[in-house]
DNA sequence: AGTGCGATTGACT
DNA sequence: GTCAATCGCACTA
């Protein structure tokens, strides 16, 4: 969920991967930097970060704190504050408006501002629970990397078309 | 100090 | 379906 000044805009988190404790695709392999510190915080806080020189990327920190590691938030299924978004993303296509990674943090506008904080707990940006049961969850490779790019660390919720990637991928 | 390369997107054939 | 834009960061010298 995210908290702007125009009100507050949430979705169901669809779609994630994986980039665990030695995972030579992820930003934590070569030690810690200043770019990659908040994954080495205790989990559940967010790492944000810049790719492609523009694209805003959300991770949440999974390990206890020290240890680098973290999930990127790659999809959202569009439920609260829906007009925010489509002024966010300057589009009114429902599916688009956070089918992607970069797309995601610009539907919520998340940036650099975000790096570090806490997501457990009610604040700018935080995960919650809408008590709805998840859908089933399916497992594949993860998109757009080189390094491991075989290991099925990818997972979404099956059949939904909130999900990115090929469609062939998402059964 | 310079270089190469992405955890992508949007526009175009 | 294909393809270029774009820039911060890590690595080499």
């Amino acid at each position: 969920m995210r908290t702007l000044s125009g009100g507050v805009a949430a979705g169901r988190i669809v779609e994630t991967e994986a980039y665990p404790v030695g995972d030579p695709a992820g930003h934590a392999y070569r030690g810690q930097t200043e770019r990659n510190e908040a994954l080495f915080l205790e989990r559940g806080h967010a790492y944000v970060y810049i790719a492609y020189g523009d694209s805003s990327m959300l991770n949440v920190s999974s390990e206890k704190a020290g240890v680098g590691a973290g999930i990127l938030i790659r999809a959202l299924e569009p439920t609260d504050g829906i007009s925010i978004m489509e002024r966010n993303r300057g589009t009114e296509q429902l599916r688009d408006l956070a089918r992607g990674p970069g797309r995601l943090c610009a539907a919520l506008r998340i940036d650099l501002r975000l790096n570090g904080i806490d997501l457990c707990h009610e604040g700018p940006l935080w995960l919650g629970s809408d008590g709805r049961p998840a859908g089933e969850i399916g497992a594949g490779r993860r998109i757009g990397i080189t390094r491991a790019a075989d290991s099925p660390l990818r997972f979404y919720v099956r059949g939904n078309r909130f999900v990115s990637g090929p469609q062939a991928l998402n059964t």
